[in-house]
DNA sequence: CTAAATGCAAAAGGTTTGCTCCCTG
DNA sequence: CAGGGAGCAAACCTTTTGCATTTAG
């Protein structure tokens, strides 16, 4: 999918919702639909700011809500004190944290996905979500420390 | 382990650490080691201050952090905006949690575990930790909403 | 034109920290 | 008795919110 093709779908769902589409939020979601990462609020900011400097950063935290609300972003916590957002995907992926660098790997796993329904259920669970984070260090890193 | 040997094996660890063994972290220690939940530093607080007034917050914020450097805490975060506690047990479990009643189910699941030393792996990294939380709702709860 | 959205700054909530006094080892 | 530890309150950081003003539909 294009990123303009994401921005259209974006689009789409701020109008089924009856949400305005105002400038900031055109800008904010064309800036989610071009990133490739995990930025954060003020990341978001930064970069919807460069496109048009009239986006405060409170137009910035209410939208990345209202679009978490929507279904068209996930947060996510790595641990690093503030939330991430990524553009919810087709594909489903979880995330691998090199803990040296902050570097985010996405990563796909059929069988931890069914497993993970199996032990809901056998926990009497229907499963509805999950987050599944590896954290790690690179195998061909020098050892030290 | 009971309470008592835990309790003894956190003040061992403490001793090993060159930490002072204070009436503060004695009572912080003791509440923890009887949690069988994950509490946040506000509930260890008042855990704490039922068994000695003279504990401020910033003391179990202080050693909450103390204890998750020394390997005797890990800190987690289930979405609720504060960070929650619990004990480093000899096994190691995942979390299910209830988003219904925010109840929090552990487990454990050998495969899951293997798999991701494998996708690990394969990415090219050492697995050094993970988090793996599952989100569901009850299989007998009504439907409804 | 009207309800919804924005900007700004103040407030909130969780967590950390500077400083002084206290207590463990 | 010296240095780490505790208490208190102020500071911090991220996120939310009240209110006056602007704007999409």
């Amino acid at each position: 999918m294009s990123t303009s093709d994401e921005l259209n779908r974006i689009e789409q769902l701020c109008v089924d919702k009856g949400l305005k589409m105002t400038g900031q939020r055109r800008v904010i979601a064309k800036v989610i639909a071009e990133s490739d990462d995990h930025p954060d609020v003020e990341l978001l900011h930064q970069r919807s700011s460069a496109l048009d400097d009239r986006i405060s950063i409170a137009t910035v935290y209410r939208t990345v809500r209202l679009f978490e609300e929507s279904g068209i972003l996930t947060r996510h916590d790595f641990g690093d004190g503030r939330s991430r957002y990524e553009e919810v995907a087709d594909d489903h992926h979880d995330h691998l944290i090199d803990i040296d660098s902050g570097a985010v790997i996405e990563f796909t796993n059929e069988q931890i996905e069914k497993l993970q329904q199996t032990v809901a259920k056998e926990l009497g669970y229907r499963l509805v979500d999950h987050r599944l984070e590896l954290y790690g260090v690179r195998l061909d890193k020098p050892a030290k420390k």
